[in-house]
DNA sequence: GCAATACTTTACCGTGTGGTTAAGAGTCAG
DNA sequence: CTGACTCTTAACCACACGGTAAAGTATTGC
């Protein structure tokens, strides 16, 4: 039921435009389409193209309170993503260490 | 001088192809693009453009050894996909604990 | 040298993304 | 009812993605 959806949340995440909206969304619960435009020199149908892909992605979800319209935060994908990333992490992190050595003198 | 590449990483993630393709990696350490190719039922061009997407990425650095490309994985950038998602984790976590009684019977 | 192996590059195709402008739809204010 | 406000939809554009088949490039084995 709950299928993976692990595409569109990475694809999501792959745009800046939107990687800003979702930081906008953690710091404050609720936004208008709106206010989450205004950091974005962008017109307002560029904006709400995002806002789909975000909600189809299930990061998103909008209600409308009369003319304005509502966007939260919904977590959960995200916290799906970072799943996918933390179950190889411990791979990445013995290579990471690994590397430590003959990397340090490149990444003071 | 490490520009974003965000973007790029999120973009590689997006596709479970790919994603097979990192998790191959992490266990191990380092295959040639047949080996990566072989659990997939797609042509070998399809995988190669895969390996360029990964590498763009910085996730995949390859190396010709005699006639077989020898490719392994760069977790690096992934960490810093990890890093964006961990930093906003708090927020999240304050909700979705916020949910877990609403949701709990949706999640057994 | 020749053929097989292991890919990569080059078209090509259909679809989706990211942006625009222009028009439309729903809601509130007077 | 009329505007003004807040978006969304529709139409369009250029470009990238994900796949294919066909041709090209190295490299190895005989």
């Amino acid at each position: 039921m709950v299928k993976s959806q692990l595409n569109e949340v990475f694809a999501a995440l792959a745009d800046p435009t939107r990687r800003a909206m979702l930081a906008d969304l953690a710091r404050v619960p609720s936004l208008t389409a709106g206010q989450l435009a205004e950091p974005h020199s962008m017109t307002l149908p560029a904006i709400s193209k995002h806002l789909a892909v975000l909600e189809r992605a299930g990061l998103l979800t909008r209600t409308r309170r009369g003319r304005h319209q509502i966007c939260s935060l919904n977590p959960r994908p995200l916290r799906e993503a970072a799943d996918w990333l933390s179950r190889h992490e411990r791979f990445w992190t013995e290579r990471v260490d690994a590397l430590h050595d003959y990397l340090v003198k490149e990444t003071p």
